[in-house]
RNA sequence: GGGCGAUUAACUCAGCGGCUAGAGUGCCACCCUUACAAGGUGGAAGUCAGGGGUUCGAAUCCCUUAUCGCCCA
């Protein structure tokens, strides 16, 4: 053959053309008009901010083994790529960068310089993760790359946020938020960890108003007291409910506060039984505002960069660390103080700028849960939407159920901007009244239709902290001319930018054309499949099909699939900041692209998560010696494809397919690949990609490579049989490469070329479809067709005589090259197919055989192996005293079988209650081995 | 505190009511045999975390204990 491809296997040397190829023959590419039932993913967009990690390699490798898949079984298949913009995350990595490099902060450069440098970053950044994506051999349809940011995604984020607005979806909310001091934005619940910190407990005294009694409470935040609107109590705790309507003297503050009783935040087996409230920074404290509407205040005390307000008296000004200090200070001199001791305790904090969370009291939008999740745990209940492993469901309903309304405002930059304008002015209507048709209207006289107000969704919103209305609009998407009237009327903008997942939540319809009723929407909505990560199925998974329902009235996909998580061989997770993560690039790399997909789709189990133990190599790259596992099988791909596949057929004229003449072998091997196909379709049906990797493997390892391989060897170098068995090779390869290539493609498709090349139709009509096709891309996926249990019965009996043959060889280390005689005691059809499968066995057990159908004794100098219904004897070894132990060994194994199974067939309730047919097996097993005994004997 | 998962060979994982519990890596022995040493042939290696139960039969189902991990409070 030509010497122009490599000897061994070299992925550097193909992936890249393979890659251009299909790019240059647009076979990614979907059209709407093109026929086939629909089948269409959407990519989880990783983060601009990030580089692929080997979480995106498993996640989007499985995607596309099924987007490969169902292309090649004829489906109109589209895969949307994408990347998000990952709001916190990417202004957090380029204000660090701001700040380290030039010294400034955000605020010294303004928001529009500051959007501007993000988007200059997101440039570089992003075409790296699409290279990346690329180097896996994703095969997505890169014409409809979208980008959470993107005008299209900003006109579906536009027309939802109206319309959730106008459904009174959307409210505004004082509410106690999760506020990162540092970036000066409130972030999630989802985006907090917990750390133990070591600190204090403060037990403080309050003076009970006009008395000479006081209460102790105990705080780990002595500052907070100067926003203390209450004292708490237990009803029922006799020490204390006496007091309950009485006031306390709040030190420090001169003022009173209310003793309360609340049974649910105070515990009175728990300390002194008293609780101090501090409603605008504890969520506990602020639950019990709640519950006593009314009947306590609400006092915030800090700024947002975390000092203390006009609130905290003559603390105001103070960091909150100072503030604590003095405070506690004061207590002392004051002798307020009763004791303070060391104490731990969990506090949060931002997954971004790593330090605590404030909960503090601030203005946020919110997205109404109830209305919008319902329909969505309905879909899920009744399996409309089914997960894949089923167990995740769980995650997706109790999440859902709880209906937490949802904050979407951050104090952002990066961002869609909250489209809602309200009014600057300050007044102060009476409750009830509309703050609108209050103020001056600069376009009443040439609006009589009350123009820009009309094209707006509205809400006026009394604010209990300042006492004003608030009127605020949103506008109709695509209104330019409203919003600059709007401005005009001194409206204002909010600053604030949408959560991250807002944009997220919209992706599977937002990708496709949303709002526009596009063709691609009505051809690939909803979508099949989701395949994603478990982390992300409440931030992401949920509201992608609540946003789905609500906006298209449909769900986004029927099925997700949750894969396992890949954590290093501690069992940790991998990150960067431990170090521990390995880079899909460099595997690429080392291995090769295809190399690493095979491995993951190996490790791709149902279990919650998968070790790989990780190490470092010579560059200093951390790797794992998984990888090899798919190294080497895609060498052995790569050798037998171009060096015997190939090589021989290159040699053979094709000869028309005559059945008749084929070997055990080759209709072994041709039902072999049909049930692996079989199975492949059975295991993909349930995203089982670990079995389906097996398989693979095992079919062109073991069956393929090991057995029909090393049993073609004689038939392809007579010619009687070479042609047929030229045709059977030719076949079977031809299939499995269809077989393989969802998960590797870059070497199946190469060395598909070159088997176009060596022999353009390969054909067994009835047995297995391959049909040409000058792409293995575009092939078409196998049927799984006949299988033969008698043709699979047979031969494995073969196999059974060549391993023992060998194993006797190994046994008496016989050397290799040397041929042995070898005499096998069969009768019946057995003897035939023994006959038959003559020069398969010789060559591959390395023997000369004589088959006889009785023998007197055992040939001297032999031993003896009892398999397959027939005795085999091995001549001619030197060692007799190693074949005596041998048998005696062999002996004390048969006794031991022969044990258990008779004391199986000594139970009464065996025999009655196990089925009939695994008793007969017993009994079977019993009579071989009985046989077996006595011929040792 | 609630939920989920894991615990099977030295390592990483399959198996989830019925073969003598499997695979890959590693280990041992022998082999550069013209597809493949990134390979071949053979081998050793397991109280299926502990305890209890259901069953004719349990790694597999139930209860319980322990350890580890993840998610949500």
């Amino acid at each position: 053959m030509s010497g122009e491809i490599s000897r061994t296997y070299d992925p550097a040397s193909i992936e890249a053309e393979a890659y251009r190829v299909w790019l240059s023959e647009e076979c990614f590419k979907a059209d709407p008009g093109a026929p086939g039932e629909p089948y269409c993913i959407v990519i989880p967009p990783p983060n601009v901010t990030g580089a692929l990690h080997l979480g995106h390699a498993i996640n989007n490798t499985l995607q596309d083994i099924l987007i490969r898949l169902h292309r090649m079984r004829g489906f109109n298949t589209l895969w949307v790529p994408g990347i998000d913009h990952a709001g916190i995350a990417t202004q957090a990595v380029v204000e660090k960068q701001l700040k380290e490099k030039e010294n400034k902060t955000r605020h010294d450069l303004g928001r529009e310089a500051l959007v501007q440098r993000i988007w200059d970053w997101k440039k570089q950044y992003g075409d790296r993760i699409i290279e990346q994506i690329k180097r896996m051999g994703c095969s997505c349809d890169w014409s409809r790359l979208r980008f959470t940011l993107d005008e299209q995604c900003a006109r579906a984020v536009r027309e939802t946020f109206f319309k959730l607005f106008k459904d009174g979806l959307i409210y505004r909310g004082k509410r106690l938020v999760n506020w990162d001091v540092h970036l000066q934005t409130s972030v999630s619940d989802d985006e907090i960890y917990h750390e133990t910190v070591k600190t204090s407990m403060w037990h403080i005294r309050y003076p009970i108003s006009g008395t000479d009694k006081h209460m102790v409470v105990a705080t780990t935040r002595p500052e907070t007291m100067l926003g203390d609107t209450a004292v708490a109590v237990h009803s029922e705790d006799s020490r204390w409910n006496w007091a309950i309507g009485n006031s306390v003297d709040l030190p420090l503050t001169g003022r009173k506060i209310p003793i309360i009783a609340d049974d649910i935040l105070v515990d009175p087996k728990f300390g002194s039984g008293v609780v101090k409230v501090t409603p605008a920074h504890d969520p506990n404290d602020y639950a019990v505002w709640q519950r006593q509407q009314g009947k306590i205040e609400i006092i915030n005390i800090l700024n947002p960069d975390a000092t203390i307000n006009q609130n905290g008296g003559k603390y105001s000004g103070m960091k909150r660390d100072a503030a604590r200090k003095k405070i506690v200070e004061d207590l002392t001199a004051l002798g307020l103080l009763e004791k303070e001791e060391p104490y731990e305790t969990q506090v949060g904090h931002s997954d971004r700028s790593k330090t605590p969370i404030e909960p503090y009291l601030s203005d946020q939008w919110f997205v109404k849960m109830a209305p919008l999740a319902e329909p969505a745990l309905q879909v899920v209940r009744d399996h409309i939407v089914k997960f894949f492993p089923e167990r995740h469901a769980q995650q997706y309903l109790s999440w859902l159920g709880e209906k937490r309304d949802w904050p979407i405002s951050r104090q952002l930059w990066w961002g869609h901007r909250i489209p809602v304008w309200r009014n600057a002015l300050k007044i102060k209507p009476q409750p009830g009244e509309m703050t609108r048709d209050s103020q001056p209207d600069p376009n009443t006289a040439e609006n009589p239709e009350d123009f820009p107000f009309s094209e707006c969704a509205v809400q006026s919103v009394f604010d209990s902290e300042t006492g004003e209305w608030i009127t605020y609009c949103c506008p109709s998407p695509n209104r330019p001319d409203v919003e600059a009237a709007l401005e005009q009327a001194r409206y204002v903008q909010d600053p604030d930018v949408l959560d991250t997942w807002f944009s997220s939540a919209l992706w599977p319809h937002s990708t496709l054309g949303w709002p526009e009723k596009t063709a691609d929407l009505q051809k690939w909505y909803p979508g099949n499949v989701l395949v994603t990560s478990r982390d992300i199925i409440s931030l992401w998974v949920a509201r992608m099909v609540m946003t789905g329902l609500y906006n298209m009235g449909e769900i986004p996909f029927h099925h997700v699939y949750i894969h396992t998580t890949i954590l290093d061989g501690h069992g940790e997770r991998m990150s960067k900041s431990k170090g521990n993560g390995v880079d899909p690039v460099d595997v690429i790399d080392t291995h090769g692209a295809d190399a690493l997909r095979f491995t993951l789709t190996h490790m791709a189990t149902e279990t919650q998560d998968v070790r790989l133990p990780v190490k470092k190599n010579a560059q200093g790259q951390n790797t794992s010696d998984k990888f090899d596992i798919g190294r080497n099988f895609c060498n052995k791909i790569w050798q037998v494809g171009n060096f015997f596949v190939i090589a021989n057929l290159a040699n053979i004229a094709p000869a028309a397919v005559d059945e008749s003449k084929w070997s055990l072998a080759d209709r072994w091997i041709v039902s072999r690949f049909n049930r692996t196909i079989g199975e492949a379709d059975t295991a993909l049906a349930s995203y089982r990609f670990d079995q389906y990797a097996k398989l693979c493997y095992d079919f062109f390892w073991d069956d393929f490579c090991a057995w029909y391989v090393e049993a073609s060897k004689p038939a392809l170098k007579d010619a009687a049989t070479a042609g047929q068995t030229a045709n059977v090779l030719a076949a079977v390869f031809d299939g499995a490469l269809r077989l393989l290539h969802p998960m590797v493609p870059f070497i199946t498709e190469t060395i598909w070329w070159r088997l176009n090349e060596t022999r353009a139709q390969r054909e067994l009509a009835g047995w297995i479809e391959c049909s040409s096709a000058k792409r293995l891309i575009k092939a078409p996926w196998p049927a799984a067709g006949e299988t033969d249990d008698s043709v699979e019965s047979r031969f494995s009996k073969i196999q059974e005589i060549i391993k023992s043959i060998r194993k006797l060889r190994n046994d008496f280390k016989v050397d290799l090259k040397k041929t042995v005689d070898a005499s096998i005691v069969a009768v019946g059809e057995l003897a035939g197919q023994i006959e038959s499968n003559r020069q398969m066995i010789e060559l591959l057990a390395v023997c000369r055989l004589k088959i006889t159908s009785t023998v007197s004794a055992p040939p001297a100098g032999s031993a003896r192996a009892s398999v397959a219904g027939c005795d085999i004897f091995v001549e001619g070894l030197e060692d007799e005293d190693a074949e005596k132990q041998r048998s005696s060994k062999r002996k004390e194994e048969l006794a031991k079988q022969i044990q258990t199974l008779n004391g199986r067939l000594a139970s009464e309730a065996y025999i009655s209650k196990a089925p009939p047919k695994l008793v007969q097996q017993t009994r079977d097993q019993l009579a071989d081995a009985e046989a077996e005994l006595a011929k040792i004997n």
